[in-house]
DNA sequence: GCTTGCCTTCGAGCGCGCTCGAAGCTTTAG
DNA sequence: CTAAAGCTTCGAGCGCGCTCGAAGGCAAGC
């Protein structure tokens, strides 16, 4: 099953057309979460933002929801350290599943109640692992329909 | 690259678990559009919405807004005839992959204006696919992290 | 003839996830 | 010393895509 979907993954990157500009990418490089370095200085809102492509409302916004909660500085700045950012990009990959605000919440909470969640948490992610495949058949399904209708319009009979 | 696709595709299916019960799945049975029969009796507006997996609400919206124009009855009903339901059925499919009623309706006006508008109906489809391949790519990446997570919880080191 | 259920139009409402702007403090550059 | 850029909190607003409810017409079964 891993196998399967890092196979799957190499195809689909393989097939892209190079390094892209949209911002969303920037997670690209950030595939292993260890990828952040624990010895670097913690960054502000905006280079956090940056950083997995959001503004630096939205993350005061998932702040305030309690998704994340960085230290401030002496004059109440924020900063996002090395475990900031981690939880910043699975937020954001999460997001970007389609997981609700609500159910990432909930999530959050558990975690931050300790090992003692983990079943549920584990329950929380399968379901997730779930919607995330249904969704990329739709999107294979999409896909097809995009390549039938561009070769028509191409005049392949 | 069609064939990646389609590799891609068989391999996401064959990970999945057998027929599901979701209202989107309808949608997997009808690959083909041209699998809707031509000469069966036109359908209601629940029997379309059921379907596509929308709520009639949903389809007289798509009415309004331009994007169907079932005939109707001698009652005023609406009768979604086989191309209307292939049409639904195309619709369906963009709205999942993310496109927009914006642009789904621009697509449509053209489509309705004869072939004149084919190398820009093209240019949508292009642009659609791409935003669909960026969608599987980020997908994949959060697919990859709910099994990270999971792993992680069945005590893998 | 009456009930049940599906159909019609219309306009208002809503949930989600941001998104923005105002008012003010801090830091850096010149 | 001043200006510019970036940070803070707060509350309000918004765009998308539905979603719903009211009020009433039509078709079929008892």
């Amino acid at each position: 099953m891993v196998m399967a979907t890092e196979a799957l993954i190499e195809r689909i990157l393989a097939a892209g057309d190079g390094p892209s500009a949209s911002a969303i990418d920037a997670l690209h490089e950030l595939l292993d979460e260890t990828a952040i370095d624990d010895g670097a200085a913690p960054k502000s809102v905006a280079e956090a933002a940056r950083l997995v492509g959001l503004s630096a409302h939205t993350l005061r916004y998932y702040e305030q929801e309690g998704l994340v909660r960085p230290a401030r500085n002496a004059s109440g700045y924020r900063e996002y350290a090395a475990p900031d950012l981690r939880r910043l990009v699975f937020l954001t990959r999460m997001r970007l599943s389609g997981m609700t605000m609500t159910d990432l919440k909930r999530y959050i909470r558990l975690a931050e109640q300790g090992p003692g969640t983990i079943p549920e948490r584990r329950r929380i992610m399968l379901d997730q692992q779930e919607r995330i495949r249904r969704q990329i058949r739709e999107l294979s399904l999409a896909l097809e329909t995009t390549e039938y209708k561009i070769r028509a319009y191409d005049g392949h009979p």
